[in-house]
DNA sequence: GCTCAATCTTGACGATGGAAAGAGGCAGAA
DNA sequence: TTCTGCCTCTTTCCATCGTCAAGATTGAGC
């Protein structure tokens, strides 16, 4: 078969390639829309050449995920280290970046939150999970350092799941179908005021 | 072929029957291990007889989901009926009736609530989702009738995400990996009255 | 009892994930 | 340098999937 230099029969990043592919067709085409083989051909090799790279589907779509959690945090120490106005500004700070990751990467999001991935059972998968959850805790910790450990594990839950879950309901339509992008990042951030006003008045 | 009594040619009840073994199949395979064929072939049927009641798969799981809806919206009006307290009780009980049929439906309620659903739009789904969403609206409504239009949204926005945000964590195993299911409940239940103490005190 | 439309079966098509076997190319040993 | 072995990729094949088309079966209404 007739092969250029661009194409060589060997094409050595291949599973980084895949990675990049898959990614951009998970955004494109949603969970149910991804195939092994698309993402072959947008690479530019053959279907089965993934095969070498990646054990299954799966082995992909965990690897997907487990950067998405590296990525999730990055953006969460980011904006926490911008925000201002001390512990609880760093909390709210943390919410902005996850809100902003999620509404950036919405498929691959609802990936690192679905109960397939949960089926995976990779250890980069869980590794780069827990860490999230550690650096949400932490913040927690800092806005209540004195708190009991019970008030503590509530605001913990508290805080995660209403930011979770606003975004998640967002991003799957269930909030502000006909609201501007802008009144929806004014609710965002309200919805983060609220929460951080109840974690501090928590603390005592 | 040869064909009992109990299989004759023209099921019958073949839509309610899909509808049946499908949610199992949801339940047991998860979202993307379900498929069409496994359906009919739990029915009884071949795999071509579906296509005369439901245009496509994705027509079969908007089925699913808007009925899941509907079994929702039964789930939290009983829990708040049987609730005592009040609004804020009835609140609560809300929440409790939603994470229960969560709980119990998991990979149905992901299904709900996941993009694929969202592209799907079923006049059917989209309106038994909205009523979902105006039960909840209600119950805000009751606990804090006189707050302002901009605060009850608020309140609604951070109710339904803890709930919700909550739910889904523990579902999709990011809360409580090695907790016992009565502490899950107790930590379910800790939020929820949190929750609502938020509410109150929204209310002036 | 006949007709006909609704319902179901059979068979086919293109696409998918995965396995098996072979071809190509690079790196180290001779 | 030439050869050898291994990693990478291609080709081919299989079972399964969703969907379509065509034929078989049945019950309801005339």
């Amino acid at each position: 078969m007739e092969r250029s230099k661009a194409q060589p029969y060997h094409h050595g990043q291949l599973r980084e390639a895949l990675v990049t592919s898959g990614r951009a067709l998970l955004e494109e085409k949603g969970i149910r829309g991804f195939t092994l083989r698309e993402c072959a051909r947008r690479a530019g090799v053959s279907h089965a050449a993934p095969a070498y790279h990646f054990a299954s589907i799966d082995d992909l779509l965990s690897e997907l995920a487990a950067r998405g959690f590296d990525e999730l945090a990055v953006a969460m120490t980011t904006e926490a280290n911008r925000a201002e106005g001390g512990a609880a500004g760093g909390l709210i700070g943390q919410g902005v970046g996850y809100m902003a990751f999620a509404a950036g990467n919405p498929a691959l999001f609802q990936l690192m939150f679905s109960r397939e991935a949960n089926r995976l059972e990779s250890a980069a998968l869980t590794t780069t999970a827990e860490k999230v959850r550690a650096l949400h805790a932490a913040a927690i910790e800092g806005v209540i350092p004195h708190a009991s450990g019970e008030i503590k594990q509530r605001m913990t839950d508290f805080a995660g799941a209403s930011v979770h879950g606003f975004i998640s309901l967002l991003l799957d339509g269930q909030i502000g179908g006909k609201d501007s992008s802008r009144a929806l990042k004014a609710r965002g951030l309200s919805l983060l005021s609220a929460m951080a006003e109840t974690v501090v008045r928590a603390g005592g």
